[in-house]
DNA sequence: CGTGCTTTTGAGATTAATCAAGCATGGTGG
DNA sequence: CCACCATGCTTGATTAATCTCAAAAGCACG
């Protein structure tokens, strides 16, 4: 993917800001160290992006570290099924592991930027460093019970309780990343979240509507304000 | 889960009939030598019984030896959602690497064999032998794949496809097993199908009969047999 | 300041759920 | 070994949730 911007490394992760929720989480100074010397370089991608797309060949993994991402299927049925949003701090190209190339597309849905990390550097140093092999390991746990999030949702929700489970999801990744959990931007549109959600986008757009009204929520096109997220929370709960 | 009979070692893995399927395939000998080690003990399991259940401390993968079990997840919203169902050689419990404790509720649907390997074992090794290390990560970026597949038979298919991906993908998988893929024995109930299908079991019930009505498939209570192959392929493809 | 894409909203169609009844099956005890 | 009971399965009729089709309004970008 050679047309990409490719900027020399200037940030270290032991001095990143995003180190307590990325791949470093929970490592020592030393291990940090050792994982610095991981990161070969930085991409930028502009929106629209493709990041990775299905078959080709794996040998990295890449860490967001600003900006907005989307992975999608594409389904033997036909069309493409999202499988999950990503923002900074998370990883992707995980599902290249198995095979040696990926399954997934991945794509930016605004100008974002990430970390490189080839994927033999990091076998190496695993096997030298417990606790980055260990937090490898809990990286990639991590992604197979994100997914059982979304197989949860996807099999056991109705409509309205979709479209909450997604909102607060993202309003708690928000939190966690020092932004506001109240209000925030959709970088997707609403065909997307449907897509996501197994729902067309004029259920995304009624449930919205329909939130709105019962002043749950406050939505002006992409900019969601929760104005109660207790009632949000309650709609999970809700049998309807 | 002390309550189990527990057996003493018998059988290493190099000399274990699944060993093409399991953990150790790919694994040179040299390699096999060291997984033995790992497989500390061997666990029986009668229809009904939970290996697995959520809040349960993770210290420990299991591998399927003999049997069949069900992965579910218990539902914010109420309820439980079967995520997958694991045959020999498939590998349970990953879920559990990333909190230290486990998300799933596993339990056998026939009386069932595992074999169980200290995850404390698997990182000590894994650092030591390069072609493990690579092993367990496929092993788990296999799993990550596999949800996948899951959100997409969720996420992009109407009932009919649903049924004829989850008759298909059992198919496959015990053919890999070496048993006929045309003929088996459903060993859950049109309930537990319906679950992991997000279809109420009347649905299913009703979609194995029009199966049945066009000469796709027989069906008598849990035994179902293939009779044409391709009709059940072409059943994803069409757009009904 | 159009032009095309996204979003909203409405009305009607469709899929699968629900409710209901009877039938098969398998395990149990006499 | 058979009868019985509990559980699971099938099938039908009706209902509810979401999709589809349609039209208009809002926005964003060139």
């Amino acid at each position: 993917m050679s047309q990409f911007d490719i900027r020399s490394f200037e940030t270290a992760c032991s001095t990143c800001s995003l180190r307590e929720l990325c791949v470093p989480a929970g490592l020592t100074k030393s291990d940090l160290e050792h994982l610095s010397t991981l990161v070969s370089q930085r991409v930028r991608l502009k929106r629209g992006d493709a990041l990775i797309h299905p078959g080709q060949k794996f040998d990295r993994l890449y860490a967001v570290r600003s900006g907005f991402f989307k992975t999608s299927l594409s389904s033997p049925v036909g069309g493409d099924q999202i499988a999950g949003f990503q923002i900074p701090g998370e990883v992707l190209g995980l599902d290249g592991v198995s095979e040696g190339q990926h399954s997934v597309h991945v794509t930016a849905l605004e100008d974002s930027e990430v970390c490189v990390m080839m994927y033999s550097d990091i076998a190496d140093i695993a096997s030298q460093n417990c606790g980055l092999q260990r937090q490898l390991h809990r990286v990639m746990s991590r992604e197979i019970v994100r997914e059982q999030d979304v197989i949860m949702l996807l099999g056991s929700m109705r409509a309205k309780q979709r479209v909450a489970t997604f909102l607060l999801n993202l309003s708690d990744r928000y939190e966690t990343l020092g932004y506001s959990a109240a209000e925030f931007v959709l970088r997707m549109t609403r065909k997307e979240i449907g897509s996501y959600l197994n729902l067309k986008l004029e259920t995304v757009s009624r449930t919205l509507s329909q939130f709105a009204d019962e002043n749950i929520i406050k939505v002006s096109g992409k900019s969601v304000h929760i104005v109660d997220i207790e009632k949000l929370r309650a709609v999970l709960r809700s049998a309807e």
